[in-house]
RNA sequence: GCGGGUGUAGCUCAGUGGUAGAGCGUCACGUUGCCAACGUGAAUGUCGUCGGUUCAAGUCCGAUCACCCGCUCCA
């Protein structure tokens, strides 16, 4: 690939092409948050897309969901966010550096706290830490720490008009949360029967404390999340499962094989609730690492459900207070294995709670990988060329329809052809200026077809076919273009 | 949040206290018949924002916003 080995590259690219650009940008803009332009919000889409035939169209097992992103606020006391979705951070004296309170290490060498679990701001924070021993990791000096002070990572808000009945909310800082407490509904009205998973696609929030490198690491972004139920002791089979089926779905869509790799969660980097964890990981042209990452792939057993059947017990003392942070989650029973939230399964007459395999995604990650990966400078007979060389799925434009010149009856034709191109495929029309440029304006788009009309087309119904990669030209009937296009893309 | 850097036309950048510029791109007209052609013409700037110093600020000072690199991480 080359030259874009630099973010500023990569963003002037997007905002040039209309793929990607700051928000709010015309009052200097607002960190964090970006706009997809008419090129990106079509690739985005058609990244959306590509994930949802993949893992809901084209599978029998797996069902899909679109949940509001207000909840109730006990979702998240369930699920432990509203406790622990916080990183307790200290600031060094005397470097300014600073550093997660776990991280830390003894002067003496001794292991640290290594629980990836975030911590109580309630109480943890007010608990008085010993940070006297602990050295700081960028310039060494022996506690030297302030405070340690709590960043809340949920985004709060209000919900009702009036003062005196708001109930204060939060955005929902995953989409998993809506499909597991909606287990129970999609299971009761829609047949299905584990193994199964359940799919979404939407916006999440965190008040990450750093964002990171243009849209890689935003307070506001998209998932695609899926959680696969399966009985427990099968959950390995399906990890591995998950794992391979969603690599493969990248290099599907044309993602270079030399930039994706897996990295495994060590086993003291993993979540208490998780069992195994894995990352898809594309290796990005920017960032001290390299390899940054776009999907993550745990096995979080039973844990979230059994989570939520605490919550559901809890209920009497939510509306007691009505506030998460002054309550407590209730034990699980005894008997949770039958609780609301556990499954029957009819051939075996047993009754479990399911594990999960929970295969999450970012879109927006996978839009700045597969754009990044697309990019490639080439020559044309001498002159440079720049073009995104899109799988043709995830290309915002399909095909460009162009007269070769603007006279002699050409545009007429072309313009007929664009209309019966244009109910099946994302196309473009352009009769300005000289067909070598409208080539390579195309080329720029990612845009694998260009379909010209030229002198012969009148005589023959005949127009040509120029494919992006390769150059070449081919004459094509125009009665058959919509089937030749469809064979060429897959579509 | 801390340290370092950046911010002038859509993009890339020049402009070192005295009338805001170039290249590319965009648009119009003409020409043109298959890979960034040519000619003529045109549009476009709160010089990131706010304030200060000065007769005069894109330029000096202060604050602020945003982005990039590092610390931080995990979709």
């Amino acid at each position: 690939m080359a030259k874009l080995n630099k973010l500023d590259d990569i963003v002037a690219l997007c905002k040039r092409r209309g793929f990607i650009y700051q928000s709010s940008e015309i009052y200097g803009g607002l960190a964090s948050c970006y706009d997809y332009g008419p090129l990106g919000a079509e690739l985005k889409r058609n990244v959306r897309n590509a994930w949802w035939k993949a893992v809901v169209q084209m599978r029998d097992d797996i069902v899909g969901l679109d949940c509001s992103i207000l909840m109730h606020p006990m979702v998240w006391k369930a699920s432990g966010h509203a406790d622990k979705f916080a990183d307790l951070v200290t600031v060094c004296k005397k470097c300014n550096t600073r550093t997660r309170v776990d991280h830390l290490k003894e002067k003496d060498g001794n292991h640290t706290d290594e629980h990836t679990e975030h911590v109580n701001i309630d109480t943890e924070q007010d608990k008085a830490f010993d940070l006297s021993k602990k050295v700081c990791p960028s310039c060494g000096a022996v506690g030297q720490f302030g405070n340690p002070m709590a960043f809340k990572l949920m985004f709060e808000t209000q919900m009702g008009a009036n003062v005196d009945d708001t109930m204060t909310l939060w955005l929902r800082p995953e989409t998993a949360q809506g499909i597991f407490v909606n287990f129970r509904n999609v299971m009761d009205s829609s047949r299905v029967k584990v193994p199964f998973g359940i799919a979404q696609i939407g916006k999440s929030f965190r008040n990450e404390v750093t964002t990171k490198a243009f849209i890689f690491r935003t307070r506001e972004f998209e998932q695609a999340e899926i959680e696969f139920f399966c009985k427990p002791g099968t959950d390995e089979q399906w990890y591995h499962h998950w794992r391979e089926f969603r690599f493969n779905w990248y290099l599907n869509l044309g993602m270079k094989k030399e930039n994706l790799r897996f990295r495994e969660h060590e086993k003291d980097e993993l979540a208490h609730y998780a069992k195994a964890c894995v990352d898809v990981e594309y290796k990005f042209p920017f960032g001290s690492g390299d390899w940054q990452e776009l999907e993550g792939i745990a096995n979080r057993q039973d844990f979230d459900l059994r989570q939520h059947q605490r919550g559901m017990r809890t209920m009497n003392a939510w509306y007691e207070t009505r506030d998460v942070t002054k309550l407590q989650l209730k034990d699980e029973s005894e008997d949770w294995v039958k609780g609301p939230l556990s499954y029957f399964d009819d051939e075996t007459k047993e009754r479990y709670v399911p594990y999960v395999i929970e295969p999450s995604a970012g879109i927006d990650r996978s839009c700045l990988a597969f754009l990044v990966d697309a990019y490639d400078e080439d020559e044309i007979n001498g002159e440079p060329r720049s073009v995104l060389r899109f799988h043709p799925t995830l290309a915002p434009v399909k095909a460009a329809i162009f007269p070769l010149v603007k006279k002699d009856g050409m545009p007429e034709i072309a313009h007929k052809i664009y209309d019966e191109l244009k109910p099946c495929f994302s196309t473009f029309y352009d009769e300005k200026g000289a067909i070598g440029r409208r080539y390579r304006r195309q080329d720029e788009a990612g845009t694998p077809y260009c379909i010209t009309v030229d002198g012969q087309s009148k005589e023959d119904n005949t127009v040509t076919v120029r494919e992006r990669d390769s150059l070449t030209q081919e004459r094509i009937n125009i009665a058959q273009l919509k089937n030749f296009l469809r064979d060429k893309m897959g579509l």
